[in-house]
DNA sequence: CGTCGGTCGTAC
DNA sequence: GACGTACGACCGACGT
């Protein structure tokens, strides 16, 4: 121990351990005032102010680590001060609501965080903070705010700290900034008044005047003494003029001394913090950084964490499995896409944190029972429907486990699918975030297990202990997401729509990918020959016709060559405003200037059906099953419909020839037929059922062609006189509704003057009042609560609905809008779905279901069962819901999927 | 050489 | 700024 450090330990036995006096309420308000931005919950609730205080908090506690702390608060309602001084504050507004909402939840966070906590009746957090400066005299105090007003309560052992400008303040710096002992303050501060308390002051006399009167007399009392010989005589008169309220003015900046509040140090020793608490608080909360920083990783004990290497051990935990209540369950693999993948290994947990490895390809691993083995044991256990398993993404492991001859049956719950309901907006649903977030645990990575490999990362050569480890992780940090999850779905009202429909719905959709559909590879060669040669003559021309060469495919060029070189008219910019626009509606408008644009236009058109169709389908051929074998994503939209990705199958052209040249190489298997099924109108129908609005009603009962009826409504004619140009306009109001379009948007798609859309936009209204009404009742809603449900009570919550900036704010009411029209219909297809696939395994059909695309179906059936089949399909998806009006369902068959003709 | 935002275009 | 929900190709800037 050196000299210096000797020093500090005396002077640290010397010394009484600081109380840190924190200025709660001054530090709610700054936070809630000083971040512009509205800071919320994905739910909606407000937590600017919340953050701001535990943010400070967690500066003070983590630099200073104190041992004593009070944090004070106002109290609510009228103080001692407004006793003396009705006045006081009056010009003050009240509480914002939302700043009142968030008090309860900071005072939370105070108590979890072991710190005691004052609010006494008719007293304000400064009157408290100097009654403990007073009473606690043998500690050297740490006042901790950014409120000036503290500094009158500055000594020898007191110092003002404010930890957010991280700016200290003794009695000496005091002294040396304004030449005035503290007490002296609150003299300066009666001439000078406050105007946020409402206290008057000399009019006239501000900070700078106030500060230099007391220092040229001494104090208030001096100053009144000898007005007289204030030299300047406007000050002078305005100073007696105020002589009488000046010493009221001081009573009211005076702090009181005298609040009932413990005098003992001992009261305000800090506690240590509730983690688990905080863990709550903060995960409701949304301070993911918070979470992370302050509160301690959730242990997951991996002693309990086994090597399945023998057949005793197999055994023993196919038995324990057999007999689980709920057994979790994930595969390792050698790929992330599971109609290619082979299994590595299967980790299980049934009780946690007992959890199992059993390693089946790993590479020089010891001791590893053979995959035939592990099946031929497990295998019965994972079939059983009476079993129930849960998993993460468990579609994957369905497919990966049925590739290898095991048929995964009693699936029944999955924390990817479960997380996706009570949020479908965000963004992320996998287990190391939900791990993170509902545990508190930091989930070893993929990449952490697998460093140190040269070239793809391959799980058979990690090392089998730390495989264990890892994907016994998986599984027990699965189960335990799991639980914290279950709760809060039943909270929701989301319980029944989990187990009932998107549970089941996973085993149906593994089916489908499993299935895939046939695509007729010659075909699409042949295409992409022909397209190849087109485009290399269209290119030929546009490069003439522009008079340079250049990518066609980079707007930008092409935006140069269009508007600097041939100095054709700007349209619009861009969406972000970073060029002008090279897009369809603009290049249509080019085209009666010059031939360039058309030319564009007829190569982006084949050039989008050659990359991204042709040659994008003709790599996604299974090498072994010569089909296509989608993934049917059931967490990714923010409405509840599924998406489709690799290749996307959700968005194969249908509206143009050439496009459907594509569609005809999706064919039926040999000795097959193509059918598809699909809703009419059903977007509108749930509008017609949510609405009640008695003309759309009436309408769908009737059975009527919805575009030409909307049409006769809006044009005033009868419904045998619409045109087709009429019923294009309808058609295209009625799109517009459903997606809340405006007056803008609808002109613009129309190409008709605004006005004239707003026309049709009133008469629609005006004949169906009663989708007006809905949508201004789902608006309010989604203010109230912070959320909309569809019919089935999915949820999707409208952060912005509140927003101040217009533009956010009318994106959030039309979500708001659409959503519960998109998810009911997303709802339905669903239910369809199951219904379906029941139906079809209870005839023992050989037909199966390949794709769904929104509001159809489109399964592969043996020719001999197709009118069968068709009737059994209409049949379910017409009577899967009873809505206000009829379902009404299209079907047809066909060779290809583009050959099919619908008929009811 | 990979990542990522921007633009464009396909579907319902 | 102005029509909701997706996926994906391509370009080009940027970072390794």
């Amino acid at each position: 121990m050196d000299k210096n450090d000797h020093r500090d330990a005396v002077r640290r036995e010397a010394f009484a351990a600081p109380v840190f006096l924190i200025d709660g309420s001054s530090y709610l308000y700054r936070a809630y005032f000083a971040i512009r931005q509205d800071l919320t919950t994905r739910s909606g609730f407000p937590t600017k102010a919340v953050l701001g205080v535990t943010n400070m908090l967690w500066k003070v506690l983590r630099e200073k680590d104190p041992a004593y702390v009070a944090v004070a608060w106002d109290a609510k309602g009228p103080t001692f001060r407004h006793g003396i001084y009705p006045d006081y504050k009056v010009n003050r507004p009240a509480m914002p609501d939302d700043l009142q909402l968030q008090v309860p939840r900071v005072r939370e966070v105070v108590e979890a965080l072991g710190l005691p906590q004052l609010e006494v009746p008719g007293y304000e957090a400064d009157d408290i903070i100097a009654t403990l400066v007073e009473r606690l005299r043998d500690h050297p105090v740490l006042v901790v705010s950014g409120d000036k007003d503290l500094q009158q309560l500055l000594g020898p052992r007191v110092t003002l700290w404010d930890p957010m400008k991280d700016e200290v303040l003794d009695l000496e710096a005091l002294r040396r900034r304004t030449g005035l002992d503290p007490e002296r303050l609150r003299d300066v501060m009666a001439l000078s008044g406050d105007t946020s308390d409402n206290i008057p002051g000399v009019p006239g006399v501000g900070p700078k005047t106030a500060l230099r009167l007391i220092r040229e007399f001494g104090s208030l009392d001096r100053l009144l003494e000898r007005v007289d010989e204030i030299p300047q005589k406007g000050l002078r008169e305005k100073i007696r003029a105020a002589a009488g309220d000046l010493p009221l003015w001081r009573r009211l900046v005076t702090l009181a001394t005298d609040v009932p509040v413990p005098g003992e140090v001992e009261a305000y020793r800090r506690r240590p913090p509730d983690t688990e608490r905080l863990r709550a608080l903060f995960q409701e909360l949304g301070f993911t950084r918070l979470l992370r920083e302050m509160v301690p990783d959730q242990r997951i004990d991996e002693a309990a964490y086994e090597v399945v290497r023998d057949e005793a051990a197999l055994r023993d935990w196919a038995e324990r499995a057999r007999r689980a209540e709920l057994l979790t369950l994930d595969t390792e693999t050698t790929s992330e896409i599971p109609m290619q993948a082979r299994l590595v290994g299967i980790s299980l947990c049934i009780t946690p944190p007992a959890a199992a490895y059993i390693p089946v390809a790993h590479d020089g691993a010891g001791p590893q029972l053979s995959l035939e083995r592990v099946i031929e044991a497990l295998g019965p256990v994972l079939a059983d429907p009476d079993v129930p398993k849960l998993g993460q993404n468990i579609k994957y492991d369905r497919i990966v486990l049925a590739r290898h001859g095991v048929e995964l049956r009693g699936i029944a719950g999955d924390t990817m699918v479960a997380s996706y309901l009570l949020d479908p907006s965000r963004r992320r649903h996998n287990l190391n975030d939900l791990a993170q977030e509902f545990l508190g645990h930091t989930m070893t990575t993929f990449k952490e297990v697998t460093a140190g490999q040269t070239g793809r990362p391959d799980f058979r050569k990690v090392p089998v202990e730390k495989a264990a480890a890892y994907a016994c992780e998986d599984a027990h940090a699965t189960a335990l997401v799991h639980e914290r999850l279950v709760p809060r779905l039943k909270e929701h009202g989301l319980w029944e729509l989990y187990r009932e429909i998107e549970v089941p719905l996973i085993e149906v959709l593994a089916r489908m990918e499993m299935a895939g559909i046939l695509v007729d590879a010659e075909g699409l060669d042949r295409l992409a020959d022909e397209f190849a040669e087109r485009l290399a003559a269209l290119e030929q021309d546009i490069h003439r016709a522009a008079g340079t060469p250049f990518n066609v495919n980079s707007p930008r060029q092409l935006s140069e060559i269009l508007f600097d070189r041939l100095k054709l008219p700007k349209g619009k910019k861009t969406r972000k405003r970073t060029a002008a626009s090279t897009d369809v509606e603009v290049l249509t408008e080019l085209a009666e200037r010059h031939e360039l644009p058309a030319l564009v236009l007829a190569y982006r058109n084949l050039a989008k059906l050659r990359s991204t169709y042709v040659e994008g389908l003709r790599r996604m051929i299974h090498p072994e099953t010569g089909r296509v074998h989608t993934s049917f994503n059931q967490t990714v939209t923010a409405t509840g419909r599924l998406s489709s990705s690799e290749p996307n199958l959700q968005n194969i052209p249908v509206r143009t020839e050439e496009g459907r040249r594509i569609r005809a190489l999706f064919r039926a298997a040999p000795g097959h037929v193509l059918l598809s099924a699909d809703y009419s109108q059903i977007d509108l129908r749930v509008l017609a059922h949510y609405s009640g609005d008695a003309a759309l009603l009436a309408a769908f009962r009737a059975g009527a062609d919805i575009h030409r009826r909307t049409a006769a409504e809006i044009f005033d004619v009868h419904p045998d006189l619409v045109t087709p140009e009429m019923r294009r306009v309808a058609k295209t109001v009625n799109f517009g509704i459903i997606y809340g379009m405006s007056a803008y948007g609808l002109a613009k798609e129309l190409r008709v003057p605004q006005k004239e859309a707003q026309g049709f936009i009133d008469r629609y209204f005006a004949r169906y009042p009663g989708v007006r009404r809905y949508m201004e009742e789902t608006v309010a809603a989604a203010r109230e609560k912070g959320y909309v449900t569809t019919l089935l009570g999915r949820r999707r919550y409208i952060p912005d609905i509140g927003a101040r900036v217009r533009s956010v704010r009318e994106f959030a009411e039309r979500t708001a809008i659409n959503a519960p029209i998109q998810g009911t219909a997303a709802d339905i297809i669903k239910l369809a779905m199951l219904r379906v696939d029941e139906a079809l395994r209870a005839s023992a059909s050989r037909a199966a279901m390949l794709l769904q695309v929104h509001d159809e179906l489109v399964l592969e059936v043996p020719a001999a069962e197709a009118a069968a089949v068709a009737r059994v399909v209409k049949e379910r998806m017409e009577s899967v819901m009873e809505l206000a009006v009829p379902l009404v369902v299209g079907i047809g068959t066909g060779p290809d999927w583009a050959a099919i003709e619908k008929n009811g």
